[in-house]
RNA sequence: GGGAGGUUAGCUCAGUGGGAGAGCGUCUGCCUUACACGCAGAGGGUCGGGGGUUCAAAUCCCUCACCUCCCA
């Protein structure tokens, strides 16, 4: 099979996609002998595209999966979308604007028919996008939360948490987002930095011609004020308590209170109450059975209750306006610049109205005191473990939940109302109707939130309420991936409702990655134009240098910096890869992959090579388990590269010339380390390594498919060979010093030069006299060998405990060996004072470990040594 | 106001008590029969500032400065 010279991802990355697709390769079993594994996608935005946060965790859960699956679990990574409810209603209605009618227009039934449509259309984005990014998702298990059985499912959870009191129905002041015309619950409400302004407002005394001043951001909000507040323990303003003030503008009388919320520091110490429109004040108004004027409507419009003379108006046209009036009428008794947080709807962007209203809330308190508390004393575990105050905090200050939406593309609320106002909570309209004993019933018009369905995703997704072989099987899951943004939306929902529902854990792993940006740390952002669509990064680069890309920059608690240099870098390691691979197969022939290697029958070479690949398979494994997949990545990536193509390739190839008689030991091991090399990379780069695996001869033998579904290498012990190691790193570093100072020297490439050594450590030296065909090979020499003495004219150093020489025919380097002697001694010697003076410390000597102590002393020898050769070297004498 | 994280080579980042690292970029020399998306070599950092603990500090403690983010 002749191989290109250089790779094209793109000429097989799809192509083995669709191959899994149809050998069903990632599905997983229902019930299974072996261990499950079970991660859960967080499911986007039905109609969106992914980004490359998606690209970023997709890509750690492929790896989890892949890497479990070969470890021979019964591995599913199951996908699935969500309905997404603002943020795919607003799409299709903007949709239906540029069609010059409105969703009212249409009317809910159509409306919400046309998303379905819209749905239909592109649902099958996101799964194109996790195809093309190598995802192996069991596609048979697709989800999407506004089907069937996840409808079923959210009913019976409400249904059971309306039952159980958990669920209620209610007014309370709530995140009213006058953008979206719905509520919000907490968390959809930014806090942003508002440059405003600070009014003070004179507010006359209802008795005699005193006056109070109070101050205000929201000045229009005065129109619904229905009392003024101060601290109880405010002297100023004890004498005011049982008297009234009358408000300006509107002419209201309200009564002073004392209530404990009040800041005494704060402006002169006197608040207006609004009940109806602020959330503190709603509390004093509940504490001192205030009444509630509603001044603005949902729409952020002044009401009647406002007065005629507001009424219709714009909240900020309202705001100008009773400024106005107020400085014409003398009650403005100034203005300062004040900057100040003001809740603003997350999604739409304009500011919270808070707004007095009826609807859904769950009260969490209970849910969210076992989600701390974990289940039978295992606590649920977060990687990085840097969140866990931030989620303690969390947990522990929730409050209700307020899950009804005014939106008609969701859940809908599974209550109905009889004529009489009833209302009846039940799983279906029938059963509902049985219960009021009536047919003449309407349901809420109102959906749930996005959350309330995506919450129970960990077991709705497998079946729940029922008891299915897949919720045996599965549950509870493994790992979760997903970004810290989510934690309390999403993350932190599935734990209260998990633990709620089936008393598990719904997974005992969360691993939070950090935030995807450019390359210069800046956030991706449409408004910004730095945003980076994965799908061109894959055709440009390849799926798998895109993955390695992003695993490689997963480092704990941080955010990533995509650096496209860096990705090009990654692909680079993928056409080595592929180079390497069309070495071995056309150097190999008549050889073929072998399951096991025993080592003694090898030579130095081979049995260094199988030596370090076992060490780095345990190394990979070790990674994964601890997330550390920028670790993981970094050891495969020095491995193939700098040991298996830069040395272990190189050592090989003189051994593979065809009449040598190591060459068909030398063919087994190269295809067997590469073999096992792919299988070890094929998490991160799943094309590339199914596209070569599948060339390499006698690979049935490891598995008769795919390599998805080989064992995962994990370190074979007899294979580990410390002794070898340790000589071919000796070896290897003279070679090195060879090299540079071929360099030095100014040889070309083709000149050869002469390397002698002096060891005095037998077994070594018999090592290294033994590797002289290699070491000709891989500096240009003409001659390697062990000796008793060193030549003169030559270029001497002591090198990891060896005397060292290098000379060149015709040339006498004893001139420029005096230079360069001379400087590097320079070099030496502080290093040498260093560590006398560190030996000669008694207390270093006493408190510092032995294997210190011992490491410095040798060390200390070793350059002294080197320094002696090079004494000697200086002075043309005997070494 | 509370909390978390960060500051290490030109860039992006690893490294959490014992000789400062990687990738990319830069410089030099090479198309050496796997790979120029390559090979061989080189240069480059008083680890943000200051103080402390320790035989020993990038690493632990205190403090200051600057930058992110979360919560109120």
């Amino acid at each position: 099979m002749i191989m290109e010279k250089t790779f094209d991802p793109s000429a097989y990355e799809q192509k083995w996609q669709r191959w899994w697709s149809e050998r069903e390769i990632f599905r997983a079993e229902a019930d299974s002998a072996k261990p499950s594994y079970c991660i859960m996608i967080p499911p986007p935005n039905v109609t969106g595209r992914l980004h490359l946060g998606h690209a970023l965790q997709s890509t750690i859960q492929d790896l989890l999966t892949r890497w479990r699956r070969m470890q021979g679990y019964n591995a599913l990574w199951l996908p699935g979308t969500d309905h997404a409810g603002i943020a795919t209603q607003v799409m299709v209605e903007r949709q239906v604007e540029k069609e010059g009618t409105t969703r009212e227009s249409l009317g809910r039934e159509a409306f919400v028919k046309r998303i379905w449509e819209w749905k239909e259309k592109h649902q099958g984005n996101i799964r194109q996008q996790l195809d093309e990014l190598g995802a192996s998702c069991d596609w048979s298990r697709e989800r999407f939360t506004l089907d069937d059985g996840m409808s079923r499912a959210v009913r019976e959870a409400f249904v059971r948490l309306y039952e159980q009191g958990t669920i209620y129905r209610g007014e309370y002041l709530v995140n009213w987002s006058p953008g979206l015309d719905t509520a919000i619950s907490d968390l959809e409400v930014e806090m942003r930095e508002v440059a405003g302004k600070l009014y003070h407002v004179a507010y006359p005394l209802a008795e005699g011609d005193g006056r109070i001043v109070v101050a205000t951001t929201r000045p229009e909000t005065m129109l619904g004020d229905t009392a003024v507040a101060f601290h109880p323990q405010d002297e100023r303003y004890q004498e005011l308590a049982g008297k009234f003030a009358l408000l300006p503008l509107v002419g209201r009388k309200l009564p002073f209170i004392a209530d404990d919320v009040v800041q005494p520091e704060f402006g002169t110490g006197l608040v207006k109450v609004t009940p109806a429109h602020d959330l503190t004040d709603f509390e004093i108004g509940k504490r001192h059975d205030l009444p509630r004027v509603q001044v603005i409507d949902r729409l952020g419009r002044m009401t009647e209750e406002a007065g005629d003379e507001w009424v219709g108006m714009d909240r900020d046209a309202a705001r100008a306006r009773v400024v106005e009036r107020l400085r014409d009428e003398g009650y403005l008794v100034k203005v300062e610049e004040y900057t100040h947080n003001v809740g603003h709807c997350q999604r739409s962007g304009v500011p919270i109205e808070p707004l007095v209203s009826t609807q859904w809330f769950c009260d969490v308190s209970d849910m969210a005191a076992r989600a701390l508390a974990g289940v039978d004393g295992v606590e649920l575990e977060l990687v990085p473990d840097t969140w866990r105050k931030t989620w303690e905090h969390w947990l522990g200050s929730i409050r209700p939940w307020c899950i009804s939406r005014q939106l008609w593309w969701g859940h809908q609320i599974p209550a109905w109302y009889t004529a009489e106002g009833e209302v009846v909570v039940a799983r279906d309209r029938q059963a509902a109707a049985a219960i009021a004993g009536t047919d003449e019933l309407e349901q809420d018009p109102d959906v749930l939130d996005t959350w309330f369905s995506s919450g129970l995703w960990p077991f709705s997704t497998l079946g729940w309420p029922d008891e299915t072989a897949d919720l045996r099987t599965f549950y509870p899951t493994d790992v979760l991936v997903t970004g810290f943004d989510i934690l309390f939306f999403w993350v932190a929902r599935m734990v209260m409702t998990g633990i709620h529902f089936t008393g598990q854990l719904p997974f005992r792993t969360v691993h939070l990655t950090g935030l995807v940006r450019d390359a210069q740390g800046q956030k991706m952002s449409k408004t910004k134009g730095n945003t980076v669509d994965p799908l061109d990064l894959i055709h440009e680069y390849g799926a798998d240098a895109l993955r390695f890309t992003l695993a490689a920059l997963d480092s704990p608690g941080r955010d990533i910096p995509l650096d496209i240099e860096r990705m090009a870098g990654y692909r680079a390691f993928g056409n080595k890869i592929w180079n390497a691979v069309r070495f071995s197969l056309a150097r190999t022939e008549g050889a073929a992959v072998a399951v096991d290697l025993d080592p003694s029958q090898l030579a130095a070479p081979e049995r260094w090579i199988l030596s370090r690949l076992a060490r780095v398979e345990a190394e990979v494994n070790e990674r994964f388990e601890a997330f550390r997949f920028d670790e993981a990545c970094r050891a495969l990536y020095g491995f193939f590269w700098g040991e298996l193509c830069d040395w272990y390739i190189e050592l090989a190839k003189p051994v593979l010339g065809v009449d040598d008689p190591g060459r068909p030991r030398a063919a087994e091991v190269l295809l067997t380390v590469i073999e096992r090399s792919l299988r070890l990379l094929h998490p991160v780069m799943p094309f590339l390594s199914e596209e070569l695996w599948q060339r390499l001869p006698g690979r049935e033998a490891i598995h008769q498919e795919s390599i998805a579904l080989a064992p995962y290498p994990r370190g074979r012990e007899a294979w580990l060979d410390d002794r070898v190691e340790a000589d071919m790193a000796s070896f290897m570093e003279i070679i090195g010093w060879a090299r540079k100072r071929r360099a030095e020297l100014g040889l070309g490439p083709r000149d050869p030069a002469e390397v002698t050594l002096v060891c005095s450590e037998p077994a070594l030296a018999g090592f290294l006299a033994a590797q002289s065909p290699l070491a000709r090979a891989l500096a240009t020499l003409g001659r390697w060998e062990v000796v008793a003495e060193l030549p003169p004219a030559a270029s001497r150093d002591r090198v990891v405990g060896v005397d060292v020489a290098l000379s060149v025919a015709g040339r006498d380097l004893e001139a420029e060996e005096r230079v360069r002697v001379e400087s590097e001694l320079g070099e030496l010697a502080p290093q040498i004072e260093r560590l006398v003076g560190l030996l000669a410390n008694d207390d270093f000597i006493a408190k510092a470990p032995a294997n210190v102590v011992g490491k410095n002393r040798l060390r200390l020898d070793e350059l002294e040594s080197r320094r002696r050769a090079m004494l000697a070297a200086l002075h043309g004498g005997e070494s």
